[in-house]
DNA sequence: CGCTCCCTTGAAAATCCTCAACGAACGTGG
DNA sequence: CCACGTTCGTTGAGGATTTTCAAGGGAGCG
């Protein structure tokens, strides 16, 4: 499942991982195929990711299966690491994947050492936190129309307000995301593009243009 | 709103606090009344704060008021510490509560020189990470059996298992905590009671005895 | 004794889910 | 390059869960 595809640092999207290990690093890349698991809830973490391109889903399981993705990682974006001996959840990639890794110890010898990157580290950590503080009034508070459209623009704003938008995960994804079903999320998007706030681009189903942002901030309560 | 009852510090229970700023803090003591808000949604954090009784919920609003609450704090916890400049929500005493208060910024000063407690901040924004992402799961995809029962368990630990269970917050407090309506909330809870998995211990509501906590850990899921 | 707040319960309504069918896109292998 | 199976997305109808609306009783407090 796992390819390593290149041993040389890269060295163009590291800084934020730098900076946590104190530049004394030692990073590689891999990629993982569409669907494959990085590492699985209850596994000891041995590395934190970094995500050169593709993207991932962090995800819990109910013992019968319902799942609930806590988030999407994106290029750029940092995930995997863990206080405690356990990883709290599941990683797998949505589309083919290339990331950076690099040993979890390295950093908490840094931030033992008082290394520059302790602050990045709590920065880390607390960002994560407020996406869950709002995620949180999202799955407790919003209907299913708000819920999908505050996706919408969440989407737009990490990808930068591009003319096309193209998802990287499929409906189910989006669903497990916003506590819905795949059916719900579907109806959601017919409705915002029967009020012509989005267009879909082309015959695929996974590119799409938001047509009005105003409006769908306005709903977005 | 604000009333200080005691200006010596205290020791008892101030260990946490103590660690992560080094030893060195400023640390009061403050009473608030039962609905009195601690701090509010998007105010600038001054003081960070730790039970020592009483309890204190953490919300969120939307514009037309539904609210989702975050966390409850019970009696030893720690809360209100922000890494940015403003609050991401507002804090409420959900009785008469008392707190031991310390400034943000010998916080943050500790952490800038690798003080002693820059670990337990990590650990502390980590703890909070990771309830969030549990109370996401239940969000998104528990009944509302499921949620009731989910919180009995989760007040019954922290509680320390007593034989009666004195909850300081109302049945509204509870449904914004779990994402449903405040009916939906008693309806599950008379339901359990009509199963015989708890009591309503006298003619008060708030005060209740887990009866078999092994059918309770089963419908949790 | 009043009032207010809190909780429960019932009935009706709304939202969302489940089940089902269908069509389109994609990927694989010939 | 095409055929075929699989995955994916949409839409409809019916059903289940939860919410909304409403009423009533009990506890606490001035």
């Amino acid at each position: 499942m796992l390819v390593r595809i290149n041993t040389a640092p890269r060295m163009q999207i590291d800084g934020q991982l730098a900076a946590l290990a104190g530049e004394r690093m030692s990073c590689c890349e891999f990629r993982y195929r569409r669907g494959a698991e990085i590492f699985g809830e209850g596994e000891e973490p041995e590395y934190v990711y970094q995500i050169i391109s593709g993207a991932v889903r962090t995800y819990k399981l109910l013992p019968d299966g319902r799942r609930q993705i806590n988030a999407f990682h994106l290029a750029g974006d940092m995930f995997g690491f863990e206080n405690e001996t356990t990883h709290r959840f599941t990683a797998e990639a949505i589309v083919e994947t290339n990331v950076h890794l690099m040993r979890r110890t390295s950093i908490l010898e840094a931030v033992r050492h008082g290394g520059a990157g302790t602050k990045d580290l709590i920065k880390f950590v607390t960002q994560n936190l407020q996406h869950a503080e709002s995620h949180m009034l999202l799955l407790g508070r919003k209907t299913s129309l708000e819920r999908v459209t505050a996706f919408l623009i969440e989407m737009d704003e990490r990808l930068q307000h591009p003319d096309v938008m193209i998802l990287p995960m499929n409906r189910r994804d989006i669903a497990d995301y916003l506590g819905l079903t795949l059916e719900t999320v579907s109806r959601a998007l017919s409705i915002l593009r029967d009020e012509g706030l989005l267009r879909f681009d082309g015959n695929t189903q996974r590119r799409l243009e938001l047509v009005d942002r105003g409006a769908l901030a306005k709903i977005d309560a």
